[in-house]
DNA sequence: CGATACATTGAACAAATTCAAAGCTGGTGG
DNA sequence: CCACCAGCTTTGAATTTGTTCAATGTATCG
């Protein structure tokens, strides 16, 4: 397989080793709302996502979905089971058909894991993990829904204005009536003034900043 | 210094390496409540906790601390910070007289992190702490103070019959009162029951766990 | 047109914090 | 020895933030 030598991950291996991964790998066809695994599961592959995007979450008590990231090619999913060689800390569905590659953990970590180029490409995505993770922390634990709100606008306009405000509220954890009662107070303030279709005629970054920093 | 051979991080090193180490670190002395970076600070150095105890935390919007996690020797500290080059993500305070390496970090990564040995650790490090701001996640995001409370008991029975209400409640991030209420809830459920003193005279730790999980 | 999904609004509710007051407890100094 | 003080703990009441539930409004698209 060509692909192999496409991820970033495995660029620098000779055609020898990338034969090797080869055998010890295989590329799963997931389609739309597809489970890849859940919390809890015991990791046996590593995760190395080719095509789609994967949504991960985790559930609490209530039984609903706390959103956690959004992923997108090319990447691994969720590493830390695996190399902690615990369960998968969350859930990981395909926001859409999804390719993915699956690595015989095991073998992996017996066969590569003294190459240095791999080790290196191995921390940078742990330390993109943990920024990521931080983030959510700063987002659940930190912000309030009228931060997380601020923020997602002056941080993510184009995706504010292209999604339902059902879609925003899941990506927030909040619910779509906490965003509704948010924007109406927002346009109150003269803060923020949306078209139909969240099409934004006016905004007051400055105040909107000042909101979650 | 003999010490640096000690950290776990620099076992492997020859000496002449440690040398080399050594001529880009140097050993810091923090006394109690003295803070080793501020959440937002540009990271220079790698701190490796070699004495001593950490507290680490963010600060809210109502300038409160959420307390993320404690530290104990010997580890790294905020390490996400020099990989990815952002400012610290949490603030880091001695809880009582700690001793600190600190390491320049742009010369450790140009010198060093070519060495398997240490990337490996480092990747084990990375993986820690993962973990670690995932569990923050689970107590923070998907747990009630209920059942942060129950978890608690369960896990760090020792620590709760040791610490006061008021040190148990900023570990757990809640008030003390929210902490008493719900202790004094488990009273009468007859799930748990406490002498002065928080020594626990009996547990159900059966229906404990049905809480959290 | 009509159906279905999405958005908005109000009212009730829930979880936990805040504020205030009162009760304990353990150590200290007279 | 014990009275007192400082720091915890406990308890109640009010408040805050956001969710839930229900009703109504508004698109949009076959």
């Amino acid at each position: 397989m060509k692909r192999i030598k496409k991820i970033p991950f495995f660029t620098d291996l000779s055609d020898d080793e990338i034969r090797q991964l080869e055998s010890i790998s295989s590329v799963g066809a997931y389609h739309t709302k597809e489970i890849l695994f859940y919390e809890g599961d015991a990791p046996k592959y590593l995760h190395i996502l080719l095509s789609g995007s994967l949504r991960l979450y985790k559930t609490n008590f209530k039984g609903t979905q706390v959103f956690l990231h959004r992923f997108y090619p090319i990447g691994l999913v969720a590493e830390l089971a695996n190399f902690e060689n615990i369960p998968y800390p969350a859930s990981a569905e395909c926001m859409g058909p999804c390719e993915v590659l699956r690595i015989d953990y095991e073998r992996l970590e017996s066969d590569f894991f003294k190459n240095p180029n791999i080790s290196l490409k191995i921390i940078k995505s742990l330390a993109g993990k943990l920024k990521i993770m931080s983030e959510v922390v700063t987002n659940e634990v930190i912000l309030t829904a009228e931060a997380k709100i601020a923020k997602f606008i002056v941080e993510h306009q184009e995706l504010f204005e292209k999604l339902k405000n059902t879609q925003i509220a899941s990506i927030l954890n909040i619910t779509p009536e906490t965003l509704s009662r948010t924007l109406a107070k927002f346009k109150t303030q003269e803060i923020l003034h949306v078209d139909e279709h969240h099409k934004v005629s006016h905004i007051d970054a400055q105040s909107l900043r000042a909101i979650y920093s």
